[in-house]
DNA sequence: ACCAGAGATTGGAAGGTACCAATCTGACAC
DNA sequence: GTGTCAGATTGGTACCTTCCAATCTCTGGT
């Protein structure tokens, strides 16, 4: 351990601090923190940028530091089904439907920046959440990437498999919701009566140097799911 | 003008220099791109940051900085109905369908932080794009933030209406996003058969305090809206 | 040809300094 | 009391330097 950045340990070192404080509590100043941790005051700031990304606290120049207000929702963050029912105090499970080897097809092709007629693996699973369904998932991988995934077992975390077995890390993702009329198979599968509705985030895996790793389709129950997270006003 | 920071600015140069390169086209190093524009590597770098986090550029350590492939989406930002009608050529339309001051009663309260029995305004209005239906918008204020508004041109732009009169800035927004099945009164205004699924996103807009000033609900037709970001691996 | 390893290159982290701009505080006049 | 203005405080910007860690390149040996 301790390869740690210092900025990293800091931040984590004020998150714990600021953890119990009731909102709009100031920090001390930048100044102040840098002397008092023994730092530079561009690490402070490092720092701080990242819990103010994260929606940690808030900044108002002149004024101070401050606690934020508990966000309803965390900063938007790519998290793993698995990763992401724990945070929601559910327990994560699986049902293997397909493994499958396939020709690519145009549209997951175009998403996974790969030639139409090559092979993708396909793996295809209902998950659940305290054992009951709350989603349909289909991933696509370029088959070369992921020589003999179809026999591994893929009722556990993907996203471990890939980082353990093919060194696979994604670290970000493009993501597109809709909302969208169940069909029989689905509603089924979900045990939602015909006619709900559904929540569809389609998403792209990229790897750090951003080329696509992954294409998933993921189907969850409206009545089940959510998504929450906090935008900011940006620059054109 | 001119009252630009100085990594603002050479954010947008290479923003403009890098836009019609293709994908994984290096940027010249960091060192370079300083002593070119006559700036510390520390305001490259500060630049560098901000065109990372919005997905225009990617960098690998010991390697370079490379131009991102063109993402699905825009990184994730905060933008009114007319703007993001307009970055999707939509042409933006209102059509007013109450103003009123009501007691905010305990959900509405509750997003916006103010007393349950307190007067919040509340805005109904169905938006169009190109002429047709595209979702219901009710958004709330605490009533004592907005006096008159209920009188004002309510058609239009209500960010730019809340800047310019009573000097509200929404700087950040925390949305909630779930599928739900349309009710009869929702599917007739939208334009959609009976029985049709919808998208409906929760915000509460907050001030560069993280104070709530507005709360909003709009429900989208699923047919015609998606909303697309990007998301990225962050740490605990 | 091919491979391994040394060295150069490049982004990442950290320290320091100086000054600016927004905000807050408190003294003072009325 | 109330308002106002000067000065202190605090975050924001920008500059500099130094070293580290990951990556790439190129040289030389086999």
């Amino acid at each position: 351990m301790a390869r740690q950045a210092k900025h990293e340990e800091l931040r984590l070192a004020l998150l714990a601090e600021t953890a119990g404080s009731p909102p709009h509590t100031p920090l001390p100043t930048e100044r102040d923190i840098a002397t008092d941790h023994g730092v530079s005051r561009n690490t402070v700031r490092q720092a701080l940028d990242a819990l103010e990304a994260a929606g940690n606290v808030y900044r108002v120049q002149g004024a101070g530091t401050f606690v934020a207000p508990p966000v309803v929702s965390k900063s938007l963050t790519l998290t793993s089904f698995s990763e992401d029912m724990r945070a929601r105090d559910l327990e994560p499970a699986s049902r293997l439907l397909a493994a499958e080897t396939v020709r690519a097809g145009r549209q997951i092709a175009d998403r996974l920046g790969v030639a139409p007629d090559s092979d993708v693996v396909r793996v295809s699973r209902l998950r659940l959440a305290d054992g009951a369904p709350m989603c349909l998932e289909n991933v696509h991988f370029p088959a070369d990437r992921v020589p003999g995934l179809v026999d591994e077992d893929l009722t556990g975390s993907l996203y471990a498999l890939l980082d353990a077995r093919y060194g696979l890390d994604i670290r970000s993702a493009d993501q597109i919701i809709r909302a969208v009329d169940l069909d029989e198979t689905e509603s089924a599968l979900l045990g939602v009566p015909l006619g709900s509705s559904g929540l569809r985030v389609q998403r792209v895996g990229l790897d750090r140097r951003d080329t696509p790793v992954e294409a998933t389709t993921t189907i969850y129950r409206a009545d089940r799911y959510d998504i929450r997270f906090t935008v900011r006003r940006a620059q054109p």
